[in-house]
DNA sequence: TCCTAATATAAGTTGCAACTTATATTAGGA
DNA sequence: TCCTAATATAAGTTGCAACTTATATTAGGA
């Protein structure tokens, strides 16, 4: 199960459905016309997605009249997180990996964000 | 690039690499031998999912002679990390996911362990 | 009851990732 | 220099995941 985890995060229509519903929860037809004006793909391959995540229980859904409503479900993601903390090392010092190796990458985004304050570390700092 | 760390751990075979590094650093030799006999997979084969893992940067590689000596590369696990930390529910409130979902597949694998002591929630922990 | 909207499922196609066998590369030892 | 060991790369095959179009399902409204 872990194992179907990692196989519906290996596809980045995926992922991009689950930052989608990190804003907020969205009924089926809202992240099928969102991923074929950004990946141009039908309805159906929207539809066959959301089920992926749905067996992986990286999503949930709630039905309100013809409509079906996506919400992440932190508890997929959880799973991840646990397989990760395994690799200690990973975590000991994330900032200090960060830096060597995303540093350029991190400077990047964040000017193309507009200079916004850096957000990095909340949580998982503090190791 | 960060997609090419996904696209890495959605294969088992190379999650099941990670792993046995974590354990400590091994020649390609020995992860082929181990892929083998676990996958029943050819010497190339074994050589082909290192060097995905080494584009990913979720491994290191260093010559020692005709050897070639693998490590976990933490900086890549720290960039699903980083993708991870958006979504800030699974991280607010980790345990209570866990409880909820995985209680019995950990119970299920701490009985398999033979009962060793809990060691959930190291770094993450304390959020 | 019929129509439409919203979504999921069925069935078929196709590109590519994960394998294979064969071979090139590199280093060390006799 | 030649042989072997250790590994990577080349080239070819093949199963399957990600798509497609067509259609079934479900709920609500006229």
């Amino acid at each position: 199960m872990s194992v179907e985890v990692f196989d519906a995060l290996g596809d980045p229509v995926r992922r991009r459905i689950l930052e989608l519903l990190n804003e907020g929860e969205r009924p089926a037809g809202v992240i099928a016309e969102a991923l074929r004006a950004q990946f141009g793909i039908s309805q159906p391959a929207a539809s066959q997605h959301l089920r992926v995540l749905r067996e992986a229980g990286l999503v949930t859904v709630r039905a309100e009249g013809t409509r079906r409503v996506y919400g992440v479900d932190a508890a997929g993601l959880a799973v991840v997180q646990e397989w990760l903390a395994r690799f200690a090392d990973a975590f000991a010092q994330p900032l200090d990996a960060l830096e060597t190796e995303l540093a350029r990458g991190r400077r990047e985004r964040r000017l193309a964000r507009g200079a916004a304050p850096d957000r990095r570390g909340r949580d998982r700092r503090a190791g």
